[in-house]
DNA sequence: CTGAAAGCGCTTACAG
DNA sequence: CTGAAAGCGCTTACAG
């Protein structure tokens, strides 16, 4: 079967409209912006011959000669983890909402890409910025291209060190905080962090919420290890180099879902049952952490609210750069499953 | 802290290197364009000048007197699916890497969407579209806004019934056969179709290939339901509908994995043990199918290839719009894992 | 309510 | 190798 594709044709312009219709240039203009002052009868003949032509509009042409190209470059890390997808989703929705167009690049976690991405975007004139940024990207790297620039951006889902900018997140230390009292309540006295990358600010912000929720009962975490890979890959390689240092915990903390269930899976191959020997607690619950075997204890973060939150807050910025800079956190919500519930029975039952 | 956000200044044009440069604004635009007819020393004087005025080239306005826009627009159905999600990466990373930015919608499977984002891009004159289409769209959906205005555009993933087009997608009916063709090797004698989006064509092709497998065994599939929601209720719908239906079939083949992880954990609340008492198969072979309990058969089907692949057919579209329409399909290879293997054993077991 | 003119920031022939 | 002029498709004051 062959068929012909239609040839690119010249397309109409508002002067072929004017034309067409008998009006002026601006009259045409005017129309397609439902300017009030345009009589309806004028309206009519415009569009119909807007109609006759096929008329198209361009925003690109209509936009250089305003003040904003009503358009968002929206960088993020990647989008495999299901909560960068939510959460990507939610700005997309809302960016739309507000009749903007989403500009999108993955950094890959790759500083150089996402300064690729941040520098082709400027070049095409996007209003602003809503960074998901790549792990190890440093103040200087927005600080010379978009504050000195004055290229208002929002922060999203990973703060920055050192970097003061609009940031909207989960709250990630009240999350590791809710994690670390559960692991008290149900009688956990050693507790192991496994995951996430050595050092990154979302890291230390949920190390240190475990911390807190610990403290309360005198504990503290007593095994601590990052890992670059959030497959069942990592979790294997977390799980022995756990059991490589002493004996196992009574419970884990993953630094997030992705980590939980690769650790699961891991567990589950040397013989560890998880929920009953050790219990397992982690961040963000993601859909698939309802599913697992057992179910598993997770912080829920809430990533389309932070979506949301985030693209207002852009819009604020953009319709006021003089408001001082904005940092939101979305409160979270600790869902308990087997992974620690069962390990509390257990425990009971021992006794 | 309160930190001034820089305002809004007017940025330097071409006009104002040339006038920082000396030189006039045909010969900056031929340096910004790297031509071979500038002198070193020209090209150095004029870099110098950009630099000493912040210059930022101005994408838009250049394309403006182009033919192309070097834009892509990507209009998708959803990213929550990692298979989804892998693919758009894959897009957009092969669209960079051609000097193309993406501009990106999703349908959320609403076709209203769906075509309000394309009306949009158009008229932000993308050179072209890569589409993964929202499940209910009808020919005349892209027939009418698409072909009639010779806009190139490329499916992915989802083809369309009655509608000719370049389109890139794992060879769905070929993974049912070998998803069918080792049901039987297995010693299956009963098997059940279940979830996806009833009468869609990946459904059907899907379902066409199972059948096709089993038919070298005389076999057929003996239940076959659809299901909207691919999440854990979705699942439980389908499994109880399914018991409803008699007795436990001899294997389970699932619409894809997001529903094969929530039918698992459904046949578990159910008592059901997923692989000893009933096999169960899939598609995609996302990187959850391997951690699974017990790990998922499942068929790749390379959606970072369909992705690559998708956006090559794109730019050779745009090269040349008279080649006939192409249809590409990747083959998919077929992961074996306990969830079938397991039932094998118990049943040789058995004899 | 409508029109003529200038301009948004570039590129593209066309001369020299 | 470089410059003056026209143009891409719109919007924006400014008159009338």
């Amino acid at each position: 079967m062959r068929i012909d594709v239609p040839e690119r044709v010249k397309r109409p312009t508002i002067n072929d409209v004017a034309a067409e219709s008998g009006f002026s240039r601006a009259t045409v203009s005017l129309v397609i912006r439902e300017s009030p002052q345009i009589s309806k009868e004028t309206e009519a003949k415009v569009r119909a011959a807007m109609v006759r032509l096929n008329y198209v509009y361009d925003r690109r042409a209509a936009d250089m000669r305003r003040k904003y190209s009503h358009t968002l470059g929206l960088v993020a890390a990647n989008v495999r983890n299901p909560y960068f997808a939510e959460l990507t989703m939610a700005i997309e929705e809302a960016v739309r909402n507000r009749g903007y167009t989403l500009l999108l690049g993955y950094s890959r976690d790759e500083v150089a890409r996402q300064q690729q991405l941040l520098a082709t975007m400027t070049e095409r004139r996007i209003d602003g910025f809503i960074i998901l940024p790549a792990s190890e990207t440093e103040p200087d790297d927005l600080g010379r291209t978009l504050l000195a620039a004055g290229i208002p951006h929002v922060l999203v889902a990973r703060r920055i060190r050192h970097y003061s900018s609009d940031y909207v997140g989960s709250d990630n230390v009240s999350s590791g905080r809710l994690i670390g009292q559960h692991l008290v309540q149900i009688g956990a006295r050693s507790v192991a962090f496994l995951g996430g990358v050595w050092n990154s600010v979302p890291r230390e912000d949920r190390l240190k919420g475990v911390r807190k929720g610990l403290k309360s009962a005198g504990l503290d975490v007593t095994v601590d290890l990052a890992c670059a890979s959030d497959g069942p890959d990592g979790g294997l390689e977390l799980v022995e180099q756990m059991l490589a240092q002493g004996s196992c915990p009574d419970a884990i903390v993953a630094y997030n879902d992705m980590y939980a269930f690769g650790i699961l899976h891991a567990l589950r191959s040397k013989g560890i049952e998880p929920g009953r020997s050790v219990a397992v607690a982690s961040f963000d619950n993601l859909p698939g952490a309802a599913i697992q075997v057992p179910g598993l204890t997770s912080a829920d973060g809430f990533p389309a609210i932070v979506g949301a939150e985030a693209s207002r807050l852009f819009f604020e910025r953009l319709d006021n750069t003089a408001t001082p800079l904005t940092q939101v956190l979305i409160e979270p919500n600790l869902v308990v499953r087997g992974s620690t519930t069962d390990w509390s029975h257990s425990r009971l039952r021992a006794i």
